[in-house]
DNA sequence: CTGAAATACTCAGTGCCCTGATTAATCCGC
DNA sequence: GCGGATTAATCAGGGCACTGAGTATTTCAG
């Protein structure tokens, strides 16, 4: 009878919260575009002409998972892939007129979603719910990112 | 310039904070099990003799995923399936030997990574993190299980 | 200018997560 | 007892997420 209680798990919280989410914007928002491409989708509305790699550090995505994503929003006509003539290595994305259109459509779903997912909060809930998931989300990032260890070797 | 803020999106935070996690199991707790496949083996210790569908709602898998998780830990070792004599569709599970053993050592270092991972929140704010996220996560499952509408049809 | 290092992207492999369709066994009304 | 509904598990298929290895291009030291 050693086993653990779940409930004060983080990782397990973080997962239960986004298969909720999950499943809530395949209903409210769309089941043809998932919440991963409305970020990056998102993210080029922000930064048009920006290479993937780019792409996926804004919105937390590696490089095989931002290939995969950028490719199903190419298939779909919402983006478009040129190489970069200064730099033949780089991908420049930019969303096609489609892919603005479904942004706008998108982002106006998916504010709606929002509110009912934090319903059971109210706005000063909301506002500390925000802080300490970013707080947490970030720290962690931080750990596998040394940031740049200016001087010190050792 | 219609981008949205993502930070203000659960959605997202929940997609990040999950990722951080999923590293830092991996760097402290374990890179041969996962967080899913620990939870269903802590399922099984907490309920030896449980069916499948049983051991996937105690920790939120649906029926595909958790026959998946369930799979490899029994390819590991890690668990007994047998079918039940009373009822021909089930299988029981239960921990073997080997997955007891191995949930004892995890179920330390989960505990050690839990506090590396909440240690941007003080012992309050950690309380509240709990508290929010599984109202909002518990919300948003009971919006998709209409939990026996008993008279009202309408 | 040339070869090594760094960088952007791709590919192969594993695992999680969902839906819809299918199969096998049990349950239940008659 | 028998046939239809229900239930447990499987299978096929799509998408997200990571690592390690490989390719092409650029950069930079000498």
């Amino acid at each position: 009878m050693a086993a653990v209680d779940l409930t004060t798990h983080p990782g397990h919280l973080a997962r239960r919260l986004q298969q909720a989410h999950y499943l809530l914007w395949n209903t409210m928002v769309s089941e043809e575009i998932t919440s991963p491409q409305f970020a990056v989708l998102n993210a080029l509305v922000a930064e048009p002409g920006v290479d993937q790699r780019t792409a996926g550090e804004r919105v937390g995505l590696d490089r095989s998972t931002i290939a995969e994503v950028i490719s199903r929003l190419g298939r779909r006509g919402l983006l478009d892939k040129v190489r970069d003539p200064q730099d033949g290595r780089r991908f420049l994305l930019r969303p096609t007129e489609e892919g603005l259109r479904v942004h706008r459509k998108l982002a106006v779903r998916t504010a709606r979603m929002n509110q009912i997912f934090l319903a059971p909060l109210s706005a000063d809930e909301q506002t500390v719910f925000f802080d300490l998931i970013r707080r947490v989300a970030d720290a962690a990032e931080g750990l596998r990112n040394p940031a740049e260890p200016a001087t010190a070797p050792n």
